[in-house]
DNA sequence: CTCCCTGCAAAACCTTTGCAATGGA
DNA sequence: TCCATTGCAAAGGTTTTGCAGGGAG
């Protein structure tokens, strides 16, 4: 079984869960595809699964940590949480559109600080920084 | 007239739209209540105007670049933008819904760094750090 | 064999749109 | 007055739910 299937497997059975067809290819799509919107994960599924079906277990790997929320300007896409894939930010260039990717430990901490200041317990966070790029400034 | 509502009419009125009651309205209680999703907008306007007029006119303040969108999981909020209230990020709480305002320069400082760091030009940026307010995270 | 899980269909929401009436400048 | 704007009603999308049958353990 592939790693990432076992990791499924151990996430559902560690709460009472059963590895499912429909949860493997809900999962399978998800790690294959990247950050994807409702609507196009249901697209991707259609025929092969029912549109409730999809929303109960996307449902339910966000319930066990599994998959995040991401905004993506004004809508919204899925995707496999931190703790399968790395996590980090964008820079996005308004002029060409490209994107860099931003790793900082120490924004990180930053931002948890910022966060139990407040008395709030950070879970997840997404930094999205919009501008131009070396060669879109001049 | 109040130096926000100035504010409305003088954005308006550069695009040739009309200073009507019903923008007022959409107006004033974003400017009364801060971050709303669009449900409790509708509730908190319910029997002074439609639903479709509320629709358009949230439509219309975002083209203005008066009203931005905040996401909230698979929700979105409403406000009015930085060019009227001072920029600032948000902690959003996963279990009650609540938001928070983040107000630091630091973080701002930080970030405008990281993206020079990548010989990038920042223009806008956003930040959203989800997780459990102090009452929630019992 | 026993429930959990799924597909189906309908319900419940959320958002947009066409049109005639209204109201702002 | 003139045309943008509104309310109404209906359409178009998205998400949730109830229920009976099917699959995992």
């Amino acid at each position: 079984m592939d790693v990432n299937l076992a990791n499924l497997n151990e996430q559902l059975k560690a709460k009472g869960f059963s590895l499912t067809q429909s949860r493997i290819l809900v999962f399978e799509h998800l790690l294959k595809h990247g950050p994807l919107t409702m609507r196009d994960l249901l697209i991707g599924l259609a025929g092969k699964l029912d549109r409730a079906s999809v929303y109960r277990n996307v449902k339910l790997f966000e319930d066990l940590g599994m998959v995040q929320r991401l905004s993506n300007g004004f809508k919204y896409s899925l995707e496999l949480s931190d703790r399968l894939i790395n996590h980090h930010h964008h820079l996005v260039c308004i002029g060409c559109g490209a994107i860099a990717d931003i790793h900082e430990n120490k924004l990180e901490e930053h931002i948890a600080d910022i966060a139990k200041n407040q008395g709030f317990l950070p879970k997840a966070h997404q930094i999205e920084v919009r501008g131009y790029c070396r060669r879109c400034r001049a």
